[in-house]
DNA sequence: CGGGATCCCAAGCGATACTG
DNA sequence: CAGTATCGCTTGGGATCCCG
């Protein structure tokens, strides 16, 4: 169409492109959640459960053609990543990372969502620090989902409680023997945005072990919008 | 406007969250023009040729109310990023990277902004192998516009060739000696993205010292679509 | 003259209904 | 289950106008 042309920034840049690609409405999303495997078109819709039938339609159909996603052939109506598409994940885990920073408090009718939170604690993870600790499984109970996130080494596996809904490859975890301590947290959605950011305010409210608990906050960890140090700090002049 | 709790995602995430903060349309462009320091409300226009006044008006009151940018209290329309502003450089950083993978030719009608090239430089910045090589100082030409960059050690300093609007922290470069040796280069738009993402296509064209454009292209890199080795790759499943 | 505000139209979004 | 069709509403685009 020639809307694409007219919808586009007029700039030859970088950022500039990426927006056009990925940047409308719910597009994110869709990744964000495509990013933990393949999924269903109903696993979408369930997963974002504000989103318009058509809009899901349309997006799916734009992010084929931008070759950011496919469809999976065995499956009807399932779309996974193409490898361009992995190529986002640092796109999507920033945001994540600078979201959780401006998160607050869940307004009345936001829902947590089996993949989002799953991502999030991807987004959290850091292995270093991990490696350094004892194997461990995490049971979180968030909202109305519950998932296991099992960290072994420097390796961190995260799957929902009830189960997948598309065949994927199966989870490592499932082939190494299962960690014997495991924590489980029910947690309200501001708390966990408290444990994760490192604030004190939640822990001690918590009726678990509070060594597995300070081991699940050096574990899985977003600092409240970091000012980045890396290249990009040098010489902003 | 009642209208922000309707355009939410209603869930409770930080992608969603930031999304809603800063990924309205033009926004995300805005900000990559303020990472490069203060900005005139025409200095922003200038940049971005094609956003309706109106627009920009709007987003950077959104973006004032989102506690990403503040006034300038000194210059009649200048802004700046907040500190929170300042930690979405990983964002756009992310963004612009994976920008480059799918650039393709320039449109007919698109430009190349002073702020844009800038930001692509600081994006493509490898301390780690500058930090190896002698001080140069890069002065590119594309299209339209021209700017410099001065590499000392692990340090990027990079200032468009006409001079700044706003009144800057002074360029670091202009404290030390600057380094003696220089490369200039013309090129065109789609020649620099092959001569950033390490592509050979465009060098042997070039009227320049060969040593020196291996230093440029070993200085500023942008890999095309790196499938990111990191935290987030484990445990997919 | 730079820094915005207003207007109008077109395009995109959201909700619901409907079909293979 | 996996979408398509339709319709009203909201937002963005472009030009113009206003104000200090």
């Amino acid at each position: 169409m020639a809307t694409r042309a007219a919808r586009g920034f007029g700039q030859y840049s970088g950022v500039a492109r990426a927006v056009e690609r990925v940047g409308e409405r719910w597009a994110l999303l869709i990744v964000r959640d495509l990013l933990g495997g393949a999924r269903r078109y109903s696993d979408l819709k369930a997963s974002l459960p504000r989103i318009p039938t058509n809009i899901l339609s349309d997006r799916l159909k734009e992010l084929q053609e931008a070759g950011v996603i496919r469809r999976v052939p065995t499956v009807r109506g399932g779309y996974e990543l193409t490898e361009l598409g992995h190529g986002l994940e640092p796109v999507v885990a920033a945001l994540e990372r600078w979201g959780w920073a401006v998160l607050g408090e869940p307004g009345e009718a936001e829902t947590v969502s089996s993949d989002s939170l799953a991502f999030a604690l991807r987004a959290a993870f850091r292995p270093d620090v991990a490696a350094t600790l004892p194997p461990t499984e995490y049971v979180l109970h968030v909202a109305e989902v519950s998932l296991s996130a099992i960290v072994v080494g420097a390796t961190l596996d995260v799957a929902p409680v009830g189960q997948g809904a598309l065949p994927q490859p199966r989870r490592r975890s499932a082939l190494e023997p299962v960690p014997q301590t495991v924590l489980e947290l029910t947690v309200a959605p501001a708390a966990l945005r408290d444990l994760l950011s490192g604030t004190d305010a939640a822990r001690p409210r918590l009726d678990a072990d509070p060594e597995l608990v300070d081991r699940f906050t050096r574990t899985f960890r977003i600092e409240p919008a970091a000012p980045t140090p890396g290249a990009l700090e040098v010489g902003v002049a």
